[in-house]
Order: C-alpha cells, then sequence, then structure tokens
DNA sequence: AATTTATGTTCAAACTAATGAACATTAGTT
DNA sequence: AACTAATGTTCATTAGTTTGAACATAAATT
C-alpha cells in the first residue's frame, strides 16, 4: 500500500481542482516544461532545488503535474532556470501563431470629412503604450489630435504626397520618403498638401519617457 | 483582537515566503493589477467570485497582496477577466520600458537578389524590443529570418501586391489590405508572390510577452 | 435614526502545497 | 553479484492557501 498520500492528492488535483469550470479550458500544464527547460540546463532535481530554493520533492510532482504551484514557486523555478516566468507559463498554454486581420476587420478611423483615414493597425500594452497606424488623406485632409501625455512621442514615415505636421508652434514639411519624429505632448495636427494623396505610416509611443 | 490569523500569516507571507533568495527581484504582486482589472469589468468580489469560482475571500487577500495564489487561481482569475495569464502577471513584472530612441537615417536591407529590400524606418529600446520597416518586394523576393526569440511578434500589414508568410509548420497569404501577426519564436519567411510588387509595414516586437 | 443593502474583510475549519527524510530505482564500479 | 553513487519518488509533517460563514463598514432606503 503505497503513495496512499499522493495519489489521493494527486487524483483530486488533476479532476476536482482543475475542473471547476472551466472543463474544457485549462490552466496550464508546466510540468513538462519545466522538465524539458531543467534537462536543457543539464540540471538535476537536487540542482535545481538549491539553486531555486524550491525543495525537490515539490519539483519532481510539480514535473508529473502531480502538483498545482504557488505563484512564489513558479517564480524560483524560472528565475533559476533563467526563463521569464510568462514564457514558462504560456508554453503550456497553446498559443495561435497567427492572427489574420482581413481587410474589413482593420479598424478605422478618419475624420469628419472623410478626407483623413486612419487604419489602426495594431496596438501593443495593457495601458495602450505603442500603437501604429497606416493613414491615407487626400488633398486638405486634416487629423487633429489632443496630446497624447507628456513623453509621448510620434513617428510618421511618409510613402507619397505631402504633408505638413504641426505641433505646438512648430511646423513642418514632410516629402515622400521621410520620416519625422515628434513629441505629441500638446495638440498636433497632420494636413495632406496634395496634390497627390498623402500615404504613409506612424507609429505612437505613449508616454515613453524617451527623448530623441 | 482582531485578524489574528491573517495578520500572522500575511508578515509571514509577505517577508517569509518571498525573501528567499530574491531578495532584490521578486515575484509578481498581481493584486493591484486582479483589482484595477476587476473594478474595470466593474465586477464585485462576489461577482468575481462566482464568475470565477474562487472564492471572495481568497481574491480580497490577493488583490491586498496578502496571499501566494495557486497557478489553478490566477488562471480562474485571468478566464473571469478575460485577460491573458501572462498579461496580467508581466504587468507585475517591470514592463519593457523604452530607454533609448536610436536616430539613424533610414538604413536600408536587402535580399542577396536584391529583389526584397526593407527600409528601417525606427528602433526602439536598449535591446532593441521594437522595430518598425517599410518593406518592398518584387515578384519572387525573399526574406528568410531566424527566429527572434520567445514571446517575438511581427505584425505585417499588406499594402499592396500578395505576400506568403511562413512561420514554423504553418503558412498564410496576405492579399492587399490585410494584417497578420503572428509569432516568430522559430525561423520564418516571407515570399512575394506577385505579379505587383509586395508593399507594406511592418513591426516587430522582441520578446514582448505579448499574447492576442 | 433605524433598517436594509451592498461590498469588502476577517474568522475557523478543511484542504493542499511545501519541506526534509526515508525509500526506491537505476547506472556505474569494484 | 554486491556495493556505491546518483537520481528520482514517496512518506510524514509542517506551513500556508482556500473556503464558507460570520463580521465590519459604508451607502442607500424607509
Amino acid at each position: 500500500m503505497q503513495q496512499k498520500k499522493e495519489a489521493s492528492s494527486s487524483s483530486s488535483f488533476a479532476r476536482d481542482a482543475f475542473a471547476g469550470q472551466n472543463t474544457s479550458d485549462r490552466p496550464p500544464l508546466v510540468g513538462k516544461e519545466i522538465q524539458r527547460l531543467r534537462q536543457e540546463h543539464q540540471l538535476t532535481l537536487d540542482e535545481l532545488a538549491s539553486k531555486s530554493g524550491v525543495s525537490k520533492s515539490i519539483l519532481s510532482q510539480i514535473e508529473r503535474d502531480h502538483s498545482n504551484p504557488t505563484l512564489s514557486t513558479i517564480w524560483r523555478i524560472s528565475q533559476a532556470l533563467k526563463q521569464p516566468l510568462v514564457d514558462m507559463l504560456s508554453s503550456g498554454e497553446e498559443k495561435p501563431r497567427f492572427e489574420h486581420l482581413m481587410v474589413n476587420q482593420t479598424p478605422v478611423v478618419s475624420s469628419t470629412d472623410g478626407k483623413f483615414v486612419l487604419k489602426i493597425l495594431g496596438t501593443l500594452g495593457t495601458v495602450s503604450t505603442l500603437q501604429w497606424y497606416e493613414f491615407k488623406a487626400e488633398e486638405g485632409g486634416i487629423l487633429e489630435s489632443e496630446s497624447h501625455g507628456s513623453g509621448s512621442l510620434e513617428n510618421l514615415t511618409l510613402v507619397s504626397g505631402k504633408l505638413l505636421v504641426i505641433s505646438g508652434t512648430e511646423s513642418r514639411e514632410l516629402i515622400s520618403g521621410e520620416t519625422l519624429r515628434f513629441l505629441t505632448d500638446s495638440p498636433h495636427r497632420l494636413e495632406s498638401l496634395g496634390p497627390e494623396p498623402a500615404h504613409g505610416f506612424m507609429v505612437n509611443l505613449l508616454n515613453s519617457n524617451e527623448s530623441f
């Protein structure tokens, strides 16, 4: 009659603890990933235990997914393996390799007169620290923006056309192929000078605390 | 004499449990982030408790960082808040902070046959956490890339032409106006299918720990 | 003001993750 | 084969997370 305690604990973990209401989706099983990393580093359980400060017995159980580790435990393991914690966790989850946005799914913002069209291509960061756009503006098209907050930076690249950029009291004229970076901690304005439509690409960093 | 148990448990957690050997770096404190998300969703502790299946008492303690949650607990919370688990954890960690902006005069990289041209519009971060490009490729032009490291993300927007994207074992075909995001933690390849030249923008996030 | 309602905190108990020691198992040596 | 060393698993105990109920607090209603 061996492994009485662990056996019951194990099954109760695997079934009950995880079968809350997410029967289809489950918390990531980090066991195999941790074991892979440990072996990749050529460490024994004893060595990883002393490196991480986590006892080898629980390491053994975690690797076999017989335990439901604590945040601080996973953290200490990830530190010892020099692996970002998030990587270790996300490896268990199956992540979609591709996200394909069709033409009509790309969100579009346009000026009231419709002459300046901004296509939001992507956003990054929980509080939107980074955004990038494609823009097209026919002659006279104008985009007015409020301040994006102190330390915010806008990066414009013009593929074709002519563009007037006004930020605060200063202004610049951009021609095809040029790139302009400027602070957007005050209201600013883009205006297509024509005659051919302005077309370009824009990367915005919000509150980047960046200087240039 | 109130909160006898929690007080002792709390202090033992804050001091002992976390002060193993990582005195400088600590496991992410997810409390504030979870609370922020919960309030953003306008949920009470009771509501989040029933949604997530996690008792409100432990939710309360986790939000105040008086408890060291279990992986399955964080998971259930992240599910209820529709927040990718990794995002929730990485928010506690020091965010990829933009530190330095390299001023460059749009250097150009092109494939050996010259059919695929990449214009580097900008780079940001000490270890290049962010780069953005414009690319042009005539029919048959190919760009081969090694892995950019785990957690790296490539964001492609095609302005014109047709582009074949291969990452790992998967592949997608992009047509004009479409956007594709994909992981670049393995070698990947872009190929212009023609007949008209492919033209587009690309934003690369290295080790962004971002999921979508 | 007293009552009710809503929300968050604390309590005592049940449960489980974590620990260190003992045990099992395998591989290598004499 | 027996012995040893190395590695991983299980045991008994401790420490700490989780739970549901009771409590506290504040806001709304009568």
